[in-house]
DNA sequence: AACGGCGTTCTCTAGACCAGAACGCTTATT
DNA sequence: AATAAGCGTTCTGGTCTAGAGAACGCCGTT
């Protein structure tokens, strides 16, 4: 859905934030050469978004502030779905000494919310708020296999399915196949879809009505998960931390 | 600092988006109403930020997205002091088995980057983004401790001395007298100054010119810290840690 | 001294923002 | 059923402002 009547100078103010982004910290002319802007509107968009807070000088450059992890902390810490899960994932991280995640859904995209590292947990570039493709991870099949057909068809036509690795997911067969078998098992599996030589496992939290809110997982490196672990006992584990937030959540 | 040219437009914009953030989600009438602004231009903005991510519609309400725990993520993540203390934090407060935490100062604020829990550690408010006051934590005293004199004046000029409780800090001459000494002990300490019954300890990270970046701090309840260990065993602990960031950080 | 680059100031007008009215839709009320 | 009251959304015209461009002051370099 586009916005029928934009607001340009907004914008304009947000393409400046997403070029901040890239470049991390940078003066007036340079962004202006960047989105061919007047000096004098950069200047006049930077000192605006100083004055409230979203945007710093250091020196003589520009570069955003804290206050975006102050506000999306903020968004972050009101899901109640954010709230149950916390703990959850400390302890699954905890008991399995690997590395446990949680991702919602966000516009067709799977949004990671926090992760928790065990003592043995790989070290991926999972961090909070980092943005994925749904069909390939076990967090996002898993939500994925629980929402409704018609949602799962607007995403891939959406979002498309592209491959990570070359076990990645690639067609909307292979998919649907994929989400029937999850729903039947339970829980979700990547092996290997998303960064070759790495395995998740992920189950769905749903409300009691059958919603899907998220989903929670473990990831390791295959070398540590044999086959047997992929159907035993990390399942059981995965399941049974999703259950516990399910239930805290339905009181 | 104030905008001499502000953009009138972003400065609606990011209205809305404060509001937004307080309300949680609402509606486009809402919003208008307490911002005195026309439901259209209330739908312009809102649909403009629908269409870069920044909100989304949830039924027939409006909320932020999680975009913004996105860009703040990132630039949390290219901090090199977060990078550098992040494991640090962890292994400090698996250590104490107590609260860790980071801080950096922010437009004369201490904006808390992330936290560890230790297995005992009480469970307090601080997530990655909150801002804090300075003089009121042995974070900010820690960092205020280390910044030119010049700087202090202005920082208190401009934010005040708030009593969060009545051990805070609440005038010049006491806050001055402690940035002494907390520069001859080499860390500092909160006694509840800032949450009755919280005992908090801090130290300062340097770069090797002396500049500060931060300070990482451990928090418990006053009834698990004695006098002694105010000033033995803990403060080693959290100096230590704060001394491997700064070889980390300086090579 | 002169130059080239920067961030910032300032002015003026083309253009966009937005109040307000109107519309379709859903839900509550009669 | 019919009405009303509320919502979000569409659309337009008049008003205000966003921003190009020129000029300025301030470095560092030549």
């Amino acid at each position: 859905m586009n916005a029928k009547y934009p607001v340009r100078t907004t914008e304009k103010t947000l393409a400046l934030v997403e070029q901040l982004m890239k470049r991390g910290s940078c003066g007036v002319t340079e962004l202006a050469n960047d989105l061919d802007m007047g000096k004098s509107a950069v200047h006049n968009h930077l000192t605006t978004l100083q004055e409230h807070g979203y945007v710093q000088k250091v020196g003589d450059e520009y570069q955003l502030s804290l206050k975006f992890l102050e506000v999306g902390g903020r968004i972050r810490k009101s899901m109640e779905f954010y709230q149950v899960a916390e703990p959850e994932v400390k302890s699954l991280a905890a008991e399995t000494n690997e590395l446990a995640n949680i991702l919602v859904e966000e516009q067709g995209m799977g949004v990671y919310l926090m992760r928790a590292k065990g003592k043995d947990a790989v070290d991926l570039d999972t961090y909070a708020g980092l943005r994925t493709c749904l069909h390939a991870t076990a967090l996002g099949k898993a939500i994925l296999a629980h929402l409704p057909e018609s949602r799962v068809e607007e995403i891939i036509e959406h979002r498309g399915l592209e491959q990570k690795t070359p076990k990645s997911i690639g067609t909307r067969e292979e998919l649907f196949q994929a989400l029937n078998d999850i729903r039947e098992r339970g829980y979700a599996i990547d092996d290997g879809e998303r960064l070759e030589g790495l395995r998740c496992l992920g189950a769905p939290v749903k409300t009691s009505s059958g919603e899907v809110l998220g989903a929670i997982s473990v990831s390791a490196p295959a070398s540590r998960v044999s086959d047997e672990d992929l159907h035993g006992d990390l399942p059981e584990k995965v399941l049974s931390a999703a259950n516990v937030i399910e239930l805290n959540i339905n009181y």
